[in-house]
DNA sequence: ACAAAAGTGTTGTGTTTACACCCATGT
DNA sequence: ACATGGGTGTAAACACAACACTTTTGT
């Protein structure tokens, strides 16, 4: 359970953004919550650090219960302070944000949530807590981190075409890009190589299957670029 | 005095890194501390959040008890919280960094600084606690900011000279930039307004000094520019 | 044959970089 | 007269935006 509702004072915990692409969509995770406050509404998950817990092993901690998940995209956003963010006491909050492949995750129910589920993340306007700031701030964030260092892979599956790609950047930026241009500078970038694989099975002209290269990644990563596409 | 070294179990803090410009450089605002760790240490101010204190007013009420001021750009940057980074206890620190005129502040000794004092920022090479990472921390996310956002203003006297601006954005950035370039693409931005008025008792050309156009600025720190100098 | 998505180049426009000399003042 | 920093323009390289048709497959 979440909280003991009496005799705390203040406490620290993390929310989990968990975003994932599904349907050409952008989507997070969600759960019901099992406890008060607001139990049975759908809610970002999240949890108490524990005292003996370095602050970003929560969240992983969260990430793994509900999904199994282990090694998986995280980063920290902000942390949420405001006196009376919760209605049961001081508890200020760390927010983080994941990326996880949709198609290979079994979210299952953990033991601070009844039921887990996707949700389309341009389409929720009403959430317990702050949890809809703290959505907003993730996905920002997120469209952000796009833009400057090669993420989001990590929501794809292991070999895909580049339309992939570009869907998954229209989903996370919400908007519509050029196919054209997108193809052009995301191959001239590197971090792609030719698998030399086709889709099959598509009624359509099969797509080149593509990975990414890992070493081009890591150092883009480390020192970023610009995608302002 | 920072912390009851006995029966606190956990608790957050915040740490404020104060940047100023001085001389053409980067300095940051470090105390000595008064208490219990490193007691007699240079360090990052900060102190406990307080339990009917909203988190964001922590920083401020740091700021304000050190130097004076109280509407300070202020941003939250990130949040640190390995279990064994304070010797005495479970803190969770919340890092902001704030710009300051360096000239206009005049810091004195608080409740848990026995000595205030401005250090280069580039010089810096070990400090208490997690300090040093946190101080790492806040000066990447400047150096980030300055370049998509109108900010470091703050740190510039009312009117300035695009010398000024120039020397600021090479102090923040520690690198040299190209004058022509530099002046053309900041003054294109339209966030300078030309006072009329020159400098005056300076052994050369006196420079046309400049101040801020609020409006504009205040719409490129809503959205953002581009400023990669 | 048709539907569906894959794949492909060019051109105009704007942005970035590199670079060197004259100007106005105080001493 | 000299030292000091202020101030200015151009050309070449590059990045970005807009845009339409052909290809390959399955049905």
């Amino acid at each position: 359970m979440p909280f003991k509702n009496t005799f705390f004072k203040s406490a620290f915990s993390v929310d989990n953004v968990i975003f994932g692409l599904d349907d050409s969509k952008l989507k997070v995770l969600l759960i019901r919550r099992k406890g008060e406050p607001f139990k049975g509404e759908w809610a970002l998950p999240g949890d108490l650090v524990h005292p003996k817990e370095n602050l970003r092993d929560a969240p992983k901690r969260v990430l793994k219960e509900l999904t199994g998940l282990v090694d998986v995209y995280l980063e920290q956003v902000h942390t949420f302070g405001k006196v009376d963010r919760h209605p049961v006491g001081r508890v200020v909050t760390v927010a983080y944000y994941s990326l996880v492949n949709i198609h290979k995750v079994k979210p299952r129910a953990a033991s601070f949530a009844s039921e887990v589920e996707w949700f389309p993340v341009f389409d929720l306007d009403s959430l317990p807590f702050d949890h809809l700031e703290i959505l907003h701030k993730c996905t920002s964030r997120l469209q952000k981190s796009v833009r400057t260092m090669p993420i989001g892979f990590e929501l794809l599956p292991e070999k895909f075409t580049l339309s992939d790609v570009q869907d998954l950047y229209e989903a996370v930026l919400n908007k519509k890009l050029d196919k054209r241009n997108f193809r052009k500078k995301f191959l001239s970038m590197g971090i792609l190589v030719d698998v030399k694989e086709y889709q099959t099975g598509v009624a359509h002209r099969p797509a080149k299957l593509f990975r990414f290269e890992t070493e081009t990644y890591d150092e883009f990563k480390a020192k970023g670029f610009n995608f302002e596409i």
